[in-house]
DNA sequence: CTGTTAGCGCATTCAG
DNA sequence: CTGAATGCGCTAACAG
């Protein structure tokens, strides 16, 4: 099947006996057509297998209809299920989205904003508040929608949807404190270059702070399994080991479980071990962990919503701080005296 | 900081002084240009903040660097993966991945197909070997590369880098044969629009007998935890509860074994669970899954590989089978007697 | 309601 | 090595 010369619009013009501007506005903005040739239209449209030249068309009429995202990785359910529900609601309404990561790298997203930029996106989702200044700059010059995830914090001109990444750090000590631990350890995440993991760790010294506790020990620590299993061992290995652990994330709960349950460590009777994001494997395994909720899936379609909605109306949209939760299951539990 | 209007590659052109086409030149296909007046026109690309526009580009020269996957979802690790690799790929090589969901549907896959077309990408990942005439159809005519994932099954004219789903089913059933195992179950997953699950339960079967055994039963179920727990709920409270379960996915098995534990059912001291993906999750349950490792990280890899490879040379790319690599972890057991 | 005209921004001929 | 000219395929004006 060698490639037939591409029919373009103008084939399907002269198959409907009528000229390229009618079926142009056919098969777009549906102004006014006489509905006996928008079905000729159709009809050689059909026939000849025509498929719109989206680069003719973006570059005639300014207007792409891509998005792009800009997310540290995909091997990471938390980032994973944001992009697709982000994905989804995109596509039900004709936008296609370009999808780039960068490893946590802020230099990095430059650099691939700079190509979605190239592609002629028309918005873009970045993930946290962090960014470098030439990125946001090209994005407000060339007039490109905006939003960030992940954080509830705007900059001057940026929009967010997303959570208190401090509230979230203070709920998760105040769970603990609540349940009369005093002895805390934090096993967080790495912080450069990611400002949701700075936040998260302040709030939880603040609320420590404000209840005149200090943490016992904070560990920078992957979002993997290993690293949290290497993390729980130094800390309970340490002189004084905590009563409860905060971790970054659930992946990292888990390997810290699985350390204590291959060195007889009792969780939660020993140590509290607690979660963040709520990922499938909180449930999964044993205990089942204590975490909080983030809601991944609804960020990505609150976000679309922002980006698909008319510049206008963005204006009141700016600010989406969605409610943390915090999910209480066997991996947390009152000190023991 | 309000749009100034965009600027071009005219512009770049008077501030180098020099004329389009040298800039042209310089941006791209590097032909010999004298070298000082390469550095001007950079500099002035540069004290612009020019970006080229990749419609026109695209237009003009019949290249968009633009590549598109149509996977059936990223919420499952096991594509997010395969797609965050291939991504990384080709975002190396200057390629931009436009990425379509179809929940495991290949009439929608065909309609993302078709919008891929449209944006003029010059190559597509698709999943499994099964697709409407339809799809593949329009992407031999519009002569786009195009690859088929987590199979070894090339159609005549498609390529195909993955495994053998068959081998996959008999591996997982080999397994448990060779442990002694003869009542033996499978929790499949979701057989519809699904060819590779349905040639893993075909391996099963064929595996079993070949050896005498019928399967004690097939459910199916998705690939969710909720899934695997409910089904093997079924298979435990039947008359003839196997004693040994193959699970479509590892989150399935995962939810198996939370049904196990919290009925009091030993594992693998009364049934053996297997997993399959060889998810992280594997390592954080208890027991830990035995499972069967899929690539999927190294299948994006070699996908974008064949993708960016000039056509000649793909026609000895064209079928890639990667090794099936069982990983044994303790739920599997030798049957008691 | 429909046709005609004129480019969108760029890469590519073809001459120099 | 460089410049001038010519569309790529389509849609937005403007007439009719």
């Amino acid at each position: 099947m060698p490639d037939e010369p591409d029919v373009k619009l103008i084939d399907v013009a002269r198959k409907a006996g009528c000229s390229p501007a009618t079926v142009s506005r056919v098969l777009n903005h549906n102004a006014k057509v006489n509905t006996a040739t928008r079905e000729k239209v159709l009809q050689a449209a059909m026939d000849l297998a025509y498929v719109p030249n989206g680069s003719a068309r973006s570059l005639r009429s300014t207007k792409s209809r891509l998005a792009g995202a800009v997310i540290p990785t995909l091997d990471h359910a938390i980032y994973a299920t944001m992009v697709n529900s982000l994905q989804a609601r995109l596509t039900e309404n004709g936008v296609s989205l370009i999808i780039n990561t960068s490893s946590y790298d802020i230099d990095r997203e430059y650099e691939q904003v700079r190509l979605l930029v190239e592609r002629g996106v028309e918005s873009v989702v970045l993930v946290g508040a962090a960014h470098r200044r030439e990125t946001i700059a090209l994005l407000e010059q060339r007039n490109i929608a905006y939003v960030f995830t992940y954080t509830a914090k705007p900059t001057d001109i940026g929009a967010a949807v997303g959570f208190d990444n401090e509230k979230a750090g203070r709920l998760a000590a105040r769970h603990l404190i609540d349940l009369g631990h005093t002895r805390i350890a934090m096993l967080g995440g790495i912080t450069i270059n990611n400002d949701r993991a700075v936040s998260r760790r302040d709030g939880f010294v603040a609320e420590l702070r404000d209840n005149n506790l200090a943490p016992l020990g904070i560990l920078e620590t992957p979002y993997q399994a290993d690293g949290g299993h290497a993390g729980m061992k130094r800390l309970m290995l340490a002189d004084t080991p905590p009563t409860a652990v905060i971790c970054a994330s659930d992946i990292a709960a888990a390997g810290a479980l699985k350390y204590c349950r291959q060195n007889d460590i009792a969780v939660p009777g020993t140590v509290s071990v607690l979660g963040f994001d709520n990922l499938d494997i909180g449930e999964l395994t044993t205990p089942e962990l204590t975490t909080i909720d983030v809601p991944a899936g609804e960020m990505g379609r609150i976000a679309a919503d922002y980006l698909l909605a008319p510049a206008a109306q963005r204006q009141h949209m700016r600010i989406r701080e969605l409610p943390l939760r915090l999910v209480v299951r066997g991996s947390t539990a009152a000190l023991l005296r």
